[in-house]
DNA sequence: TATAATTTTATACTCGTAGTCCAAAAAGAA
DNA sequence: TTCTTTTTGGACTACGAGTATAAAATTATA
């Protein structure tokens, strides 16, 4: 994105913090940031799509700070947690995403309510996979659960602090006493053994970036070729050993490291034999599909 | 409120069902309950109006089927609750409220934004009370917090389960869910001993309907001064206890029986006396306007 | 540097909607 | 009947989103 976009994206995000979206008219913004209205329209198709892309900037770097709060860290370590917590909140106030997004949830626009909808489902589910960190994959059936209610609960005891305390609201208090009910509650709900939501739904409400089945199939076909067509000299080990890694990086992590897996296959030699090279080319072929497919997933969702 | 009036609101409340209120113009309205853009203006003096208008009698109506489950029950018995939870949730189902009040919240209309605050506390008001009824006095102090989490939580495993059940979503297994977690809360947060929002904080979100101090000067003088003009006659002693009757009534009971006062009243009998005369008539009209306070702040707020 | 390609600007224009105004018609009441 | 109130419907204003476009400015390229 250039730079002149951005500077537009960032003084629109001004005036929507201090007005409110609707209230923030395109003439507004042309003059704040200092464009003509055909470049607006240039750089964004409507006005919604200008929100929806602030919207995107602010979470991309809400994410990223909060996840960087582990490294480093202890994932199950609950202070960690809290402070992941915190700094989010904190920054929700500071760039009014709260008010953004809720914006976008009561337009009419499909766009706009189908962002604001995977973000959402999006952030339950980061709050499902720190709670596995923090509370044990045992008690993983009943905390997609725990995320919703914590998630409901965080939001409205804010809420309503705010309204009580004013702007002198303790941040770091509401986030205490909340934590706080969530460990007894995620105690008490697997005792009872009571499930609302299965955990797999997640799966259904926010497709997995994991390859499907075929490309599974596809990468284990080639890798046998592979694997086959190796002649028997000394080499013979260390290839195999090579091929495996590379099947194992790609289907079993969550997150493939893709340098891992280039330099790796950049170490697969040329045999000369046709058939191994034909072999390694899909192989190479099949990689860089899967990296593009995964670069796309993470731009649109 | 006219029939026509009326009218115009079912029309205008079934288009907001159906399309959602910005999406719905005044010009369907008027097409479709067959009134002029004169006539409308005439009724409402904004479309935001409107939807107050549409929002105000759903909740007036759920109001009071929720309270009519009360009568002949007991109010600690648990069940009445949930009984009146589920009601609360179906009904909001089938008229959309829950969609409607959220465009309430996002909109620049200050009026708006206010009728929704002042419904959501009301509404948090009522959970409050009712658990004290269900939970005890002596837990009171936890009880609004309770209240808060407690409706956020069901919003959220409502909106999720919709999500995952789609339009099958079990209300009744929801709210058994979710009250099943609250008295486990309620307990556990007692026996913590932690409180986030005092009680009392009601007061200020929602100023009490009680008469204020110069009502009860001005009442407990009247009286008074009755009892002080009867003569020493046989039927002084049932007088004066009318008279505390009618006293306590309207300053200790939290919902003063009108009727109750206004036959207890019609039983304060003539006398001759013109001290007498013109006190009763002071104190008659005292609580005329008392009601009529009443009558307008239910509707206002 | 000259020329071609592109991006940006400024402005006029369309379109849709909320809300106002008002004179005439219709309906009700005296 | 006559006076009053309500209703009608259409013209009109205001405003904001988005389009269209020709001219100007900038950038790339030969």
């Amino acid at each position: 994105m250039n730079e002149r976009k951005q500077h537009v994206l960032r003084k629109a995000h001004q005036l929507f913090i201090e007005k409110g979206f609707q209230a923030t008219s395109i003439q507004d913004i042309l003059e704040y940031s200092g464009i003509s209205k055909g470049t607006f329209y240039n750089y964004f198709s409507s006005k919604n799509e200008l929100l929806i892309a602030v919207c995107k900037k602010s979470v991309a770097d809400l994410e990223k700070m909060r996840d960087d709060l582990l490294i480093g860290q202890s994932p199950s370590d609950i202070e960690v947690f809290i402070k992941q917590i915190e700094l989010q909140l904190k920054l929700n106030r500071k760039n009014n995403l709260i008010t953004l997004f809720e914006e976008l949830m009561f337009s009419d626009d499909k766009d706009m309510k189908q962002f604001f909808k995977k973000g959402q489902i999006k952030n339950i589910r980061w709050l499902y996979q720190r709670f596995i960190d923090l509370f044990g994959e045992e008690k993983k059936l009943f905390l997609l659960d725990c995320a919703i209610m914590f998630m409901g609960t965080l939001r409205d005891n804010l809420r309503y602090s705010n309204l009580a305390y004013q702007s002198n609201t303790n941040i770091a208090e509401v986030v205490r006493y909340t934590v706080n009910r969530l460990v007894k509650i995620v105690d008490e709900v697997s005792e009872a053994n009571e499930q609302l939501i299965a955990p797999e739904t997640l799966e259904t409400w926010l497709p997995s970036k994991k390859p499907g089945p075929s490309f599974k199939k596809e990468l284990h076909h080639l890798v046998a070729s592979l694997k086959n067509s190796l002649p028997g000299t000394d080499q013979q080990e260390s290839q195999t050993e090579l091929l495996s890694f590379i099947e194992e990086e790609l289907l079993d992590s969550k997150n493939p490291r893709r340098f891992l897996i280039e330099s790796t296959m950049a170490a697969l030699t040329s045999l000369g034999d046709p058939i191994w090279e034909n072999n390694l080319r899909q192989l190479k072929r099949l990689i860089a599909d899967y990296f593009i497919k995964i670069e796309e997933m993470k731009e649109n969702g």
